[in-house]
DNA sequence: CGCAACGTTGAAATTCCTCAATTCACGTGG
DNA sequence: CCACGTGAATTGAGGAATTTCAACGTTGCG
Protein backbone atom coordinates (compact mmCIF):
# COMPACT_ATOMS: atom_id res chain seq x y z
CA UNK A 1 0.00 0.00 0.00
CA UNK A 2 1.71 3.13 -0.93
CA UNK A 3 -0.71 5.35 0.59
CA UNK A 4 -1.48 6.57 4.35
CA UNK A 5 2.00 6.31 5.87
CA UNK A 6 1.59 9.18 8.76
CA UNK A 7 -0.94 10.53 10.85
CA UNK A 8 -1.14 7.23 12.98
CA UNK A 9 -2.73 9.16 16.15
CA UNK A 10 -5.03 10.56 13.89
CA UNK A 11 -6.88 6.66 12.38
CA UNK A 12 -9.78 5.48 13.78
CA UNK A 13 -9.16 3.08 16.56
CA UNK A 14 -10.59 0.10 15.25
CA UNK A 15 -12.92 0.16 17.94
CA UNK A 16 -14.33 2.94 17.04
CA UNK A 17 -18.23 3.34 17.61
CA UNK A 18 -20.86 3.83 14.96
CA UNK A 19 -21.81 6.99 17.21
CA UNK A 20 -23.11 6.48 20.86
CA UNK A 21 -27.13 7.26 20.72
CA UNK A 22 -27.11 9.50 23.46
CA UNK A 23 -24.92 12.41 22.16
CA UNK A 24 -22.43 12.49 25.13
CA UNK A 25 -18.76 11.91 25.22
CA UNK A 26 -17.61 8.91 26.51
CA UNK A 27 -17.09 8.85 29.80
CA UNK A 28 -13.59 9.39 30.76
CA UNK A 29 -12.43 11.04 33.87
CA UNK A 30 -11.27 14.72 32.73
CA UNK A 31 -7.62 14.49 31.88
CA UNK A 32 -5.48 17.62 32.98
CA UNK A 33 -2.94 18.36 30.43
CA UNK A 34 -1.44 21.65 30.87
CA UNK A 35 -1.08 23.99 27.47
CA UNK A 36 2.33 24.91 28.42
CA UNK A 37 2.65 20.71 27.51
CA UNK A 38 0.59 20.80 24.85
CA UNK A 39 2.14 20.73 21.24
CA UNK A 40 -0.75 22.01 20.12
CA UNK A 41 -0.08 25.21 21.69
CA UNK A 42 1.10 27.89 18.79
CA UNK A 43 -2.37 26.88 16.73
CA UNK A 44 -4.57 27.52 19.22
CA UNK A 45 -3.32 30.25 21.66
CA UNK A 46 -1.77 33.22 21.71
CA UNK A 47 2.25 33.48 21.97
CA UNK A 48 3.86 35.73 24.13
CA UNK A 49 2.01 35.33 27.14
CA UNK A 50 3.93 35.27 30.51
CA UNK A 51 4.35 31.92 32.98
CA UNK A 52 1.35 33.14 35.39
CA UNK A 53 -0.38 34.43 32.22
CA UNK A 54 -0.32 30.84 30.94
CA UNK A 55 -1.49 29.40 34.23
CA UNK A 56 -3.76 31.65 34.29
CA UNK A 57 -5.13 30.43 31.00
CA UNK A 58 -4.45 26.63 32.03
CA UNK A 59 -7.04 27.12 35.09
CA UNK A 60 -9.88 28.27 32.48
CA UNK A 61 -9.01 25.29 29.70
CA UNK A 62 -8.63 22.58 32.03
CA UNK A 63 -11.81 20.45 31.22
CA UNK A 64 -10.83 18.11 28.31
CA UNK A 65 -14.00 16.03 26.98
CA UNK A 66 -13.59 13.33 24.74
CA UNK A 67 -15.42 12.13 21.59
CA UNK A 68 -16.33 8.83 19.45
CA UNK A 69 -16.94 9.25 15.72
CA UNK A 70 -20.45 10.36 15.27
CA UNK A 71 -20.95 11.57 18.72
CA UNK A 72 -21.91 15.76 18.46
CA UNK A 73 -19.67 17.63 20.59
CA UNK A 74 -22.88 20.41 20.68
CA UNK A 75 -25.84 20.56 18.61
CA UNK A 76 -27.65 23.23 16.42
CA UNK A 77 -30.19 24.93 18.97
CA UNK A 78 -27.95 24.32 22.01
CA UNK A 79 -27.57 26.96 24.77
CA UNK A 80 -23.93 28.21 23.81
CA UNK A 81 -21.15 28.55 26.85
CA UNK A 82 -18.01 27.16 25.97
CA UNK A 83 -15.71 27.47 23.02
CA UNK A 84 -13.59 24.39 22.48
CA UNK A 85 -9.93 23.82 20.90
CA UNK A 86 -9.74 20.31 19.40
CA UNK A 87 -6.73 18.53 20.93
CA UNK A 88 -7.08 15.09 18.95
CA UNK A 89 -9.26 14.23 16.04
CA UNK A 90 -11.52 15.63 13.52
CA UNK A 91 -14.84 17.75 13.58
CA UNK A 92 -17.51 18.58 11.00
CA UNK A 93 -19.93 21.58 11.54
CA UNK A 94 -23.20 21.44 9.94
CA UNK A 95 -26.37 23.88 9.13
CA UNK A 96 -29.36 22.21 8.68
CA UNK A 97 -32.41 23.73 6.10
CA UNK A 98 -35.89 22.66 8.10
CA UNK A 99 -36.40 20.70 4.66
CA UNK A 100 -33.83 18.78 5.58
CA UNK A 101 -31.04 19.85 3.42
CA UNK A 102 -28.06 20.14 5.31
CA UNK A 103 -24.64 22.00 4.21
CA UNK A 104 -21.47 21.43 5.64
CA UNK A 105 -19.69 24.61 6.76
CA UNK A 106 -16.37 23.48 7.53
CA UNK A 107 -14.41 20.74 8.82
CA UNK A 108 -11.76 21.30 11.75
CA UNK A 109 -9.04 19.23 12.84
CA UNK A 110 -6.23 19.35 16.23
CA UNK A 111 -5.25 23.08 17.11
CA UNK A 112 -8.16 24.26 15.72
CA UNK A 113 -11.12 26.41 17.73
CA UNK A 114 -14.70 26.25 17.52
CA UNK A 115 -17.62 27.19 18.52
CA UNK A 116 -17.62 31.06 17.97
CA UNK A 117 -20.85 31.27 15.83
CA UNK A 118 -22.75 30.97 18.82
CA UNK A 119 -21.20 34.00 20.45
CA UNK A 120 -23.57 35.95 18.53
CA UNK A 121 -27.03 33.96 19.66
CA UNK A 122 -26.15 32.40 22.98
CA UNK A 123 -27.50 29.12 20.69
CA UNK A 124 -25.30 27.59 18.95
CA UNK A 125 -26.75 27.86 15.81
CA UNK A 126 -24.60 24.30 14.14
CA UNK A 127 -24.17 20.64 14.99
CA UNK A 128 -20.73 19.93 15.53
CA UNK A 129 -19.97 16.20 14.86
CA UNK A 130 -16.49 13.90 15.66
CA UNK A 131 -15.50 12.58 12.44
CA UNK A 132 -12.96 10.45 14.24
CA UNK A 133 -12.41 9.60 18.29
CA UNK A 134 -11.39 12.99 19.03
CA UNK A 135 -10.44 14.91 22.34
CA UNK A 136 -11.29 18.51 22.99
CA UNK A 137 -10.50 21.53 25.76
CA UNK A 138 -13.07 23.13 26.85
CA UNK A 139 -12.82 26.80 27.20
CA UNK A 140 -16.19 28.94 29.07
CA UNK A 141 -16.40 31.78 27.31
CA UNK A 142 -17.49 33.97 29.65
CA UNK A 143 -14.27 33.02 31.86
CA UNK A 144 -12.28 33.62 28.23
CA UNK A 145 -13.95 37.24 28.14
CA UNK A 146 -12.96 37.92 31.21
CA UNK A 147 -9.21 37.24 31.40
CA UNK A 148 -9.28 38.45 27.70
CA UNK A 149 -10.00 41.78 29.47
CA UNK A 150 -6.70 41.55 31.71
CA UNK A 151 -4.32 39.89 28.76
CA UNK A 152 -4.29 42.02 25.77
CA UNK A 153 -2.36 39.62 23.76
CA UNK A 154 -4.95 37.36 24.86
CA UNK A 155 -8.08 39.47 23.02
CA UNK A 156 -5.90 40.17 20.38
CA UNK A 157 -5.57 36.52 19.90
CA UNK A 158 -9.20 36.43 20.46
CA UNK A 159 -10.57 38.84 17.85
CA UNK A 160 -8.00 36.88 15.24
CA UNK A 161 -9.39 33.87 15.86
CA UNK A 162 -13.18 35.29 15.13
CA UNK A 163 -11.64 36.74 11.84
CA UNK A 164 -9.99 34.10 10.42
CA UNK A 165 -13.53 32.02 10.57
CA UNK A 166 -15.09 34.77 8.87
CA UNK A 167 -12.10 35.26 6.37
CA UNK A 168 -12.00 31.30 6.06
CA UNK A 169 -15.73 31.69 5.19
CA UNK A 170 -15.19 33.81 2.51
CA UNK A 171 -12.91 32.04 0.62
CA UNK A 172 -15.88 29.15 0.49
CA UNK A 173 -18.01 31.67 -0.71
CA UNK A 174 -15.66 31.88 -3.48
CA UNK A 175 -15.21 28.94 -3.90
CA UNK A 176 -19.06 27.52 -4.17
CA UNK A 177 -19.78 31.13 -5.76
CA UNK A 178 -17.95 31.10 -8.57
CA UNK A 179 -15.51 27.89 -8.87
CA UNK A 180 -16.20 24.63 -11.20
CA UNK A 181 -16.81 20.63 -9.72
CA UNK A 182 -13.05 19.97 -10.22
CA UNK A 183 -11.46 23.29 -9.39
CA UNK A 184 -13.50 22.88 -5.94
CA UNK A 185 -11.92 19.54 -5.39
CA UNK A 186 -8.40 20.27 -6.15
CA UNK A 187 -9.16 23.83 -3.75
CA UNK A 188 -10.47 21.01 -1.20
CA UNK A 189 -7.57 18.72 -1.76
CA UNK A 190 -4.72 21.86 -1.46
CA UNK A 191 -6.38 23.21 1.40
CA UNK A 192 -6.09 19.76 3.53
CA UNK A 193 -2.79 19.57 2.44
CA UNK A 194 -1.39 22.61 4.10
CA UNK A 195 -3.27 22.17 7.35
CA UNK A 196 -1.29 19.00 7.27
CA UNK A 197 1.64 20.06 6.87
CA UNK A 198 1.05 22.79 9.22
CA UNK A 199 0.71 20.33 11.70
CA UNK A 200 3.82 18.22 10.47
CA UNK A 201 1.85 15.80 8.96
CA UNK A 202 2.29 14.12 4.76
CA UNK A 203 0.91 17.14 2.91
CA UNK A 204 0.77 14.34 -0.29
CA UNK A 205 -0.53 11.47 1.45
CA UNK A 206 -3.65 11.50 3.91
CA UNK A 207 -6.77 9.57 4.97
CA UNK A 208 -9.74 11.22 4.39
CA UNK A 209 -12.06 11.51 7.41
CA UNK A 210 -15.50 12.06 5.84
CA UNK A 211 -16.81 10.66 3.42
CA UNK A 212 -18.11 11.47 -0.43
CA UNK A 213 -21.59 12.65 0.72
CA UNK A 214 -19.85 14.85 2.95
CA UNK A 215 -16.57 16.18 0.49
CA UNK A 216 -20.20 16.81 -1.94
CA UNK A 217 -22.11 18.75 0.81
CA UNK A 218 -18.91 20.92 1.95
CA UNK A 219 -18.24 21.76 -1.81
CA UNK A 220 -21.83 22.01 -2.60
CA UNK A 221 -21.77 19.18 -5.14
CA UNK A 222 -23.44 15.88 -4.82
CA UNK A 223 -21.63 12.61 -4.21
CA UNK A 224 -21.75 11.33 -7.35
CA UNK A 225 -20.05 14.34 -9.00
CA UNK A 226 -17.42 14.17 -6.42
CA UNK A 227 -16.46 10.33 -6.59
CA UNK A 228 -16.59 11.01 -10.46
CA UNK A 229 -14.17 14.23 -10.15
CA UNK A 230 -11.86 12.23 -7.72
CA UNK A 231 -11.51 9.16 -10.49
CA UNK A 232 -10.84 11.96 -13.21
CA UNK A 233 -7.77 13.19 -11.17
CA UNK A 234 -6.56 9.87 -11.12
CA UNK A 235 -6.71 9.35 -14.49
CA UNK A 236 -4.91 12.48 -15.37
CA UNK A 237 -2.28 11.19 -12.68
CA UNK A 238 -3.04 14.41 -10.21
CA UNK A 239 -4.01 12.15 -7.00
CA UNK A 240 -4.17 8.60 -6.52
CA UNK A 241 -7.26 7.57 -4.29
CA UNK A 242 -8.67 4.55 -3.19
CA UNK A 243 -11.97 5.19 -1.13
CA UNK A 244 -10.83 7.70 1.67
CA UNK A 245 -6.85 7.09 1.35
CA UNK A 246 -5.30 9.69 -0.53
CA UNK A 247 -2.33 10.71 -2.29
CA UNK A 248 -1.82 13.46 -4.38
CA UNK A 249 1.27 13.35 -7.01
CA UNK A 250 0.91 16.35 -9.11
CA UNK A 251 0.45 19.44 -6.52
CA UNK A 252 1.94 21.87 -9.11
CA UNK A 253 -1.08 20.30 -11.94
CA UNK A 254 -4.06 20.25 -9.17
CA UNK A 255 -2.78 24.29 -8.28
CA UNK A 256 -2.85 25.04 -11.80
CA UNK A 257 -6.69 24.38 -11.75
CA UNK A 258 -6.82 27.99 -10.80
CA UNK A 259 -4.36 30.52 -11.98
CA UNK A 260 -5.02 28.95 -15.80
CA UNK A 261 -8.60 28.13 -15.42
CA UNK A 262 -10.04 30.91 -16.80
CA UNK A 263 -7.32 32.27 -18.58
CA UNK B 1 -44.99 54.40 -10.77
CA UNK B 2 -46.22 51.69 -8.08
CA UNK B 3 -42.59 51.29 -7.48
CA UNK B 4 -40.10 53.16 -4.73
CA UNK B 5 -42.09 55.06 -2.28
CA UNK B 6 -40.00 55.51 0.47
CA UNK B 7 -35.71 55.19 1.30
CA UNK B 8 -36.00 58.83 -0.48
CA UNK B 9 -32.26 59.77 1.73
CA UNK B 10 -31.10 56.68 0.32
CA UNK B 11 -31.78 57.43 -3.24
CA UNK B 12 -28.43 58.67 -5.17
CA UNK B 13 -28.55 61.97 -6.47
CA UNK B 14 -29.02 63.15 -9.72
CA UNK B 15 -25.32 64.56 -9.66
CA UNK B 16 -23.86 60.81 -8.23
CA UNK B 17 -20.70 60.93 -10.54
CA UNK B 18 -19.77 57.79 -11.97
CA UNK B 19 -17.15 57.29 -9.02
CA UNK B 20 -13.80 59.09 -8.52
CA UNK B 21 -10.76 57.62 -10.13
CA UNK B 22 -8.59 58.75 -7.21
CA UNK B 23 -10.46 56.46 -4.79
CA UNK B 24 -10.55 59.30 -2.52
CA UNK B 25 -13.35 60.21 -0.09
CA UNK B 26 -14.88 63.62 -1.62
CA UNK B 27 -13.35 65.76 0.68
CA UNK B 28 -15.97 66.81 3.72
CA UNK B 29 -14.95 68.50 6.91
CA UNK B 30 -15.69 65.72 9.34
CA UNK B 31 -18.75 66.25 10.86
CA UNK B 32 -19.41 65.58 14.45
CA UNK B 33 -22.52 63.88 15.24
CA UNK B 34 -22.66 62.14 18.03
CA UNK B 35 -23.27 58.17 18.76
CA UNK B 36 -26.50 59.28 21.14
CA UNK B 37 -27.97 61.28 18.74
CA UNK B 38 -28.10 59.03 16.09
CA UNK B 39 -30.70 57.38 14.69
CA UNK B 40 -28.70 53.83 13.95
CA UNK B 41 -26.85 53.54 17.57
CA UNK B 42 -29.36 50.73 18.47
CA UNK B 43 -27.81 48.85 15.22
CA UNK B 44 -23.67 49.15 15.38
CA UNK B 45 -23.32 50.39 19.14
CA UNK B 46 -24.23 48.43 22.39
CA UNK B 47 -27.04 49.47 24.53
CA UNK B 48 -26.84 49.47 28.43
CA UNK B 49 -23.93 52.19 28.02
CA UNK B 50 -23.29 55.39 30.75
CA UNK B 51 -23.78 58.41 29.61
CA UNK B 52 -20.01 58.69 30.11
CA UNK B 53 -19.09 55.54 28.54
CA UNK B 54 -21.51 56.49 25.84
CA UNK B 55 -19.05 59.79 25.48
CA UNK B 56 -15.57 57.89 25.57
CA UNK B 57 -17.23 55.65 22.33
CA UNK B 58 -18.29 59.06 20.72
CA UNK B 59 -14.62 60.42 20.91
CA UNK B 60 -13.38 57.65 19.46
CA UNK B 61 -15.89 57.38 16.57
CA UNK B 62 -15.77 60.88 15.49
CA UNK B 63 -14.40 60.80 12.38
CA UNK B 64 -17.30 60.51 9.53
CA UNK B 65 -16.57 60.33 5.80
CA UNK B 66 -18.33 60.63 2.77
CA UNK B 67 -18.40 58.41 -0.15
CA UNK B 68 -19.67 58.54 -3.62
CA UNK B 69 -21.22 55.99 -5.91
CA UNK B 70 -17.86 53.95 -6.92
CA UNK B 71 -15.67 55.10 -4.48
CA UNK B 72 -13.14 52.26 -2.58
CA UNK B 73 -13.92 52.24 1.64
CA UNK B 74 -10.91 50.07 1.51
CA UNK B 75 -9.00 48.07 -1.04
CA UNK B 76 -7.45 44.78 -1.07
CA UNK B 77 -4.07 44.90 0.13
CA UNK B 78 -4.38 48.04 2.09
CA UNK B 79 -3.01 48.29 5.64
CA UNK B 80 -6.24 47.80 8.18
CA UNK B 81 -6.44 50.57 11.01
CA UNK B 82 -10.48 50.95 11.28
CA UNK B 83 -13.64 49.48 11.51
CA UNK B 84 -16.16 51.07 9.76
CA UNK B 85 -19.53 51.87 10.91
CA UNK B 86 -21.98 52.74 7.83
CA UNK B 87 -24.31 55.46 8.67
CA UNK B 88 -25.82 55.99 5.42
CA UNK B 89 -25.77 54.43 2.22
CA UNK B 90 -24.81 51.11 0.76
CA UNK B 91 -21.58 49.16 0.25
CA UNK B 92 -20.37 46.04 -1.30
CA UNK B 93 -17.73 43.62 -0.33
CA UNK B 94 -15.74 41.26 -3.09
CA UNK B 95 -13.28 39.25 -2.92
CA UNK B 96 -11.10 38.80 -6.60
CA UNK B 97 -9.21 36.10 -7.59
CA UNK B 98 -6.16 35.90 -9.55
CA UNK B 99 -7.88 34.84 -13.04
CA UNK B 100 -10.27 37.85 -12.95
CA UNK B 101 -12.82 36.38 -11.17
CA UNK B 102 -14.94 38.33 -8.22
CA UNK B 103 -17.25 37.18 -5.38
CA UNK B 104 -19.52 39.95 -3.69
CA UNK B 105 -18.97 38.34 0.03
CA UNK B 106 -22.17 40.79 0.49
CA UNK B 107 -24.29 43.98 0.33
CA UNK B 108 -23.65 46.21 3.70
CA UNK B 109 -26.56 49.34 4.60
CA UNK B 110 -26.70 51.86 7.66
CA UNK B 111 -26.32 50.48 10.16
CA UNK B 112 -24.08 47.78 9.58
CA UNK B 113 -20.05 47.47 10.83
CA UNK B 114 -18.09 46.56 7.91
CA UNK B 115 -13.99 45.53 7.88
CA UNK B 116 -14.48 43.26 10.86
CA UNK B 117 -12.51 39.97 8.60
CA UNK B 118 -9.40 42.86 8.24
CA UNK B 119 -8.17 41.82 12.01
CA UNK B 120 -6.73 38.45 10.94
CA UNK B 121 -4.08 39.27 9.18
CA UNK B 122 -3.93 43.53 9.54
CA UNK B 123 -4.80 43.87 5.66
CA UNK B 124 -7.86 44.28 3.95
CA UNK B 125 -8.82 40.68 1.87
CA UNK B 126 -11.32 42.55 0.51
CA UNK B 127 -12.79 45.47 -1.66
CA UNK B 128 -15.49 47.57 -0.22
CA UNK B 129 -17.04 50.09 -2.69
CA UNK B 130 -19.76 52.65 -1.93
CA UNK B 131 -23.31 51.44 -4.76
CA UNK B 132 -24.13 55.02 -3.92
CA UNK B 133 -23.46 57.90 -2.28
CA UNK B 134 -22.78 57.71 1.41
CA UNK B 135 -21.35 58.44 5.07
CA UNK B 136 -19.42 56.03 7.07
CA UNK B 137 -17.99 56.54 10.88
CA UNK B 138 -14.34 55.80 11.22
CA UNK B 139 -13.67 53.42 14.74
CA UNK B 140 -10.18 53.08 14.87
CA UNK B 141 -9.77 49.36 15.84
CA UNK B 142 -6.66 49.41 18.38
CA UNK B 143 -8.86 52.22 20.54
CA UNK B 144 -11.48 50.13 19.93
CA UNK B 145 -10.06 47.13 21.65
CA UNK B 146 -8.19 49.39 24.38
CA UNK B 147 -11.99 51.15 25.36
CA UNK B 148 -13.70 47.67 25.53
CA UNK B 149 -11.32 46.27 28.08
CA UNK B 150 -12.62 49.00 29.92
CA UNK B 151 -16.13 48.40 28.62
CA UNK B 152 -17.55 44.99 28.95
CA UNK B 153 -20.64 46.20 27.35
CA UNK B 154 -18.83 47.27 24.30
CA UNK B 155 -16.53 43.57 24.61
CA UNK B 156 -19.33 41.92 24.64
CA UNK B 157 -21.02 43.81 21.34
CA UNK B 158 -17.55 43.52 19.17
CA UNK B 159 -17.74 40.09 20.11
CA UNK B 160 -21.52 39.41 18.71
CA UNK B 161 -20.47 41.72 15.89
CA UNK B 162 -17.76 38.94 14.63
CA UNK B 163 -19.80 35.93 15.83
CA UNK B 164 -22.95 37.30 13.71
CA UNK B 165 -20.72 37.80 10.81
CA UNK B 166 -19.97 34.48 10.82
CA UNK B 167 -23.06 33.14 11.01
CA UNK B 168 -24.37 35.43 7.98
CA UNK B 169 -21.37 34.13 6.16
CA UNK B 170 -22.66 30.23 7.26
CA UNK B 171 -26.40 31.12 5.71
CA UNK B 172 -24.74 32.50 2.60
CA UNK B 173 -22.28 28.68 2.16
CA UNK B 174 -25.87 27.03 2.66
CA UNK B 175 -27.14 29.14 0.05
CA UNK B 176 -24.69 28.96 -1.99
CA UNK B 177 -24.24 25.18 -1.89
CA UNK B 178 -27.84 24.06 -1.64
CA UNK B 179 -30.10 26.04 -3.68
CA UNK B 180 -31.44 26.56 -6.98
CA UNK B 181 -31.36 30.33 -8.56
CA UNK B 182 -34.72 30.31 -8.01
CA UNK B 183 -34.24 29.93 -4.24
CA UNK B 184 -31.04 31.42 -4.14
CA UNK B 185 -32.88 34.94 -5.75
CA UNK B 186 -35.79 34.55 -2.77
CA UNK B 187 -33.71 34.43 -0.06
CA UNK B 188 -31.91 37.33 -1.14
CA UNK B 189 -35.17 39.77 -2.10
CA UNK B 190 -36.34 38.07 1.66
CA UNK B 191 -33.04 39.34 3.16
CA UNK B 192 -33.46 42.64 1.74
CA UNK B 193 -37.11 42.74 2.87
CA UNK B 194 -35.82 42.00 6.76
CA UNK B 195 -33.45 44.75 6.55
CA UNK B 196 -35.11 47.33 5.30
CA UNK B 197 -37.88 46.64 7.64
CA UNK B 198 -35.29 46.59 10.58
CA UNK B 199 -34.69 50.41 9.28
CA UNK B 200 -38.12 51.56 9.07
CA UNK B 201 -38.60 51.39 5.46
CA UNK B 202 -40.97 49.15 2.97
CA UNK B 203 -40.49 45.60 3.88
CA UNK B 204 -42.37 45.36 0.30
CA UNK B 205 -40.84 48.04 -2.01
CA UNK B 206 -37.44 49.46 -2.54
CA UNK B 207 -34.35 50.38 -4.78
CA UNK B 208 -31.89 47.61 -5.65
CA UNK B 209 -28.93 49.17 -4.85
CA UNK B 210 -26.55 46.65 -6.95
CA UNK B 211 -26.34 45.30 -10.69
CA UNK B 212 -27.71 42.01 -11.82
CA UNK B 213 -24.05 41.75 -12.20
CA UNK B 214 -23.65 41.76 -8.79
CA UNK B 215 -26.68 40.57 -7.62
CA UNK B 216 -25.71 37.01 -9.55
CA UNK B 217 -21.91 37.05 -8.60
CA UNK B 218 -23.29 37.35 -4.40
CA UNK B 219 -25.81 34.29 -5.90
CA UNK B 220 -23.16 32.68 -7.32
CA UNK B 221 -25.37 33.05 -10.76
CA UNK B 222 -24.77 34.75 -14.09
CA UNK B 223 -26.25 38.03 -14.77
CA UNK B 224 -28.84 36.79 -17.22
CA UNK B 225 -29.99 33.71 -14.87
CA UNK B 226 -30.79 36.99 -12.77
CA UNK B 227 -32.93 38.72 -14.73
CA UNK B 228 -34.58 35.36 -16.41
CA UNK B 229 -35.82 34.54 -12.31
CA UNK B 230 -37.09 38.23 -11.69
CA UNK B 231 -38.88 37.60 -15.14
CA UNK B 232 -40.45 34.51 -14.12
CA UNK B 233 -41.45 35.82 -10.94
CA UNK B 234 -43.27 38.21 -12.02
CA UNK B 235 -44.89 36.24 -14.32
CA UNK B 236 -45.62 34.34 -11.63
CA UNK B 237 -47.39 37.26 -9.68
CA UNK B 238 -44.73 36.73 -7.11
CA UNK B 239 -42.56 40.13 -7.87
CA UNK B 240 -43.05 43.51 -9.53
CA UNK B 241 -39.77 44.67 -11.12
CA UNK B 242 -38.72 47.01 -13.07
CA UNK B 243 -34.93 47.75 -13.67
CA UNK B 244 -33.67 48.74 -9.94
CA UNK B 245 -37.30 49.00 -8.21
CA UNK B 246 -38.67 46.16 -7.33
CA UNK B 247 -41.88 45.38 -5.52
CA UNK B 248 -42.34 42.02 -2.92
CA UNK B 249 -46.71 40.95 -4.29
CA UNK B 250 -46.56 37.79 -2.40
CA UNK B 251 -44.24 37.34 0.58
CA UNK B 252 -45.79 34.06 1.38
CA UNK B 253 -45.32 32.71 -2.38
CA UNK B 254 -41.61 33.96 -1.60
CA UNK B 255 -40.97 32.32 1.45
CA UNK B 256 -42.52 28.99 0.04
CA UNK B 257 -39.37 28.70 -2.28
CA UNK B 258 -37.67 26.91 1.37
CA UNK B 259 -40.18 24.80 3.53
CA UNK B 260 -41.52 23.64 0.31
CA UNK B 261 -39.23 22.97 -2.22
CA UNK B 262 -38.10 19.72 -1.44
CA UNK B 263 -40.61 18.13 -0.16
C1' DC C 1 -21.23 -14.82 6.50
C1' DG C 2 -24.19 -11.29 5.53
C1' DC C 3 -26.00 -6.83 6.10
C1' DA C 4 -25.57 -1.92 5.60
C1' DA C 5 -23.26 2.01 4.53
C1' DC C 6 -20.10 3.73 1.33
C1' DG C 7 -18.23 4.26 -3.21
C1' DT C 8 -18.11 3.83 -8.33
C1' DT C 9 -19.92 4.13 -12.84
C1' DG C 10 -23.29 4.77 -16.68
C1' DA C 11 -27.18 6.98 -19.08
C1' DA C 12 -30.78 10.26 -19.11
C1' DA C 13 -32.60 14.57 -17.49
C1' DT C 14 -32.18 19.19 -15.79
C1' DT C 15 -30.35 23.38 -14.60
C1' DC C 16 -27.63 26.88 -15.58
C1' DC C 17 -24.36 29.03 -18.67
C1' DT C 18 -22.68 30.95 -23.10
C1' DC C 19 -23.30 33.51 -27.02
C1' DA C 20 -25.92 36.80 -29.36
C1' DA C 21 -29.36 40.11 -30.54
C1' DT C 22 -32.30 43.75 -28.87
C1' DT C 23 -34.26 46.94 -25.78
C1' DC C 24 -34.04 50.05 -21.92
C1' DA C 25 -32.29 53.71 -18.77
C1' DC C 26 -29.66 57.47 -18.00
C1' DG C 27 -26.16 60.96 -18.24
C1' DT C 28 -23.59 63.93 -21.57
C1' DG C 29 -23.00 67.00 -25.10
C1' DG C 30 -24.79 69.34 -29.03
C1' DC D 1 -34.29 70.07 -24.50
C1' DC D 2 -33.43 66.40 -27.36
C1' DA D 3 -30.24 63.07 -29.64
C1' DC D 4 -26.89 60.07 -28.84
C1' DG D 5 -23.88 56.84 -26.65
C1' DT D 6 -22.90 53.65 -23.16
C1' DG D 7 -23.66 50.46 -19.75
C1' DA D 8 -27.49 47.71 -17.88
C1' DA D 9 -31.17 44.57 -18.56
C1' DT D 10 -34.01 41.33 -21.15
C1' DT D 11 -34.81 37.45 -24.01
C1' DG D 12 -33.86 33.45 -27.05
C1' DA D 13 -31.40 29.33 -28.66
C1' DG D 14 -28.00 26.00 -28.13
C1' DG D 15 -24.58 23.73 -25.28
C1' DA D 16 -22.06 22.30 -21.15
C1' DA D 17 -21.79 20.98 -16.46
C1' DT D 18 -23.92 18.82 -12.87
C1' DT D 19 -27.72 16.17 -10.99
C1' DT D 20 -30.78 12.33 -10.89
C1' DC D 21 -31.81 7.65 -11.20
C1' DA D 22 -30.15 3.23 -11.14
C1' DA D 23 -27.15 -0.69 -10.97
C1' DC D 24 -23.28 -2.73 -9.13
C1' DG D 25 -18.86 -3.26 -6.42
C1' DT D 26 -16.41 -2.65 -1.87
C1' DT D 27 -15.60 -2.39 2.95
C1' DG D 28 -16.23 -3.11 7.62
C1' DC D 29 -18.59 -4.71 11.40
C1' DG D 30 -22.01 -7.63 13.93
Amino acid sequence: MIYVKNRGIFRSSAAALRGNPLQQPVSRPPTKITCSACTLRDLCMPLGLSKGEMIQLEQLSSVKRAFKRGDFLYRNGTPFTSLYAIRMGFFKTQVLHEDGREQVTGFQMAGEVIGLDAISGDVHPCDAIALEDSEVCELPFAQLETLSRELPVLQRHLHKLMSREIVRDQSVMLLLGSMRAEERLAAFLLNLSERYAARGYSPTAFQLRMTRQEIGSHLGLKLETVSRTFSAFQENGLISVRSKSVELIDLPGLRAFFAQQTL
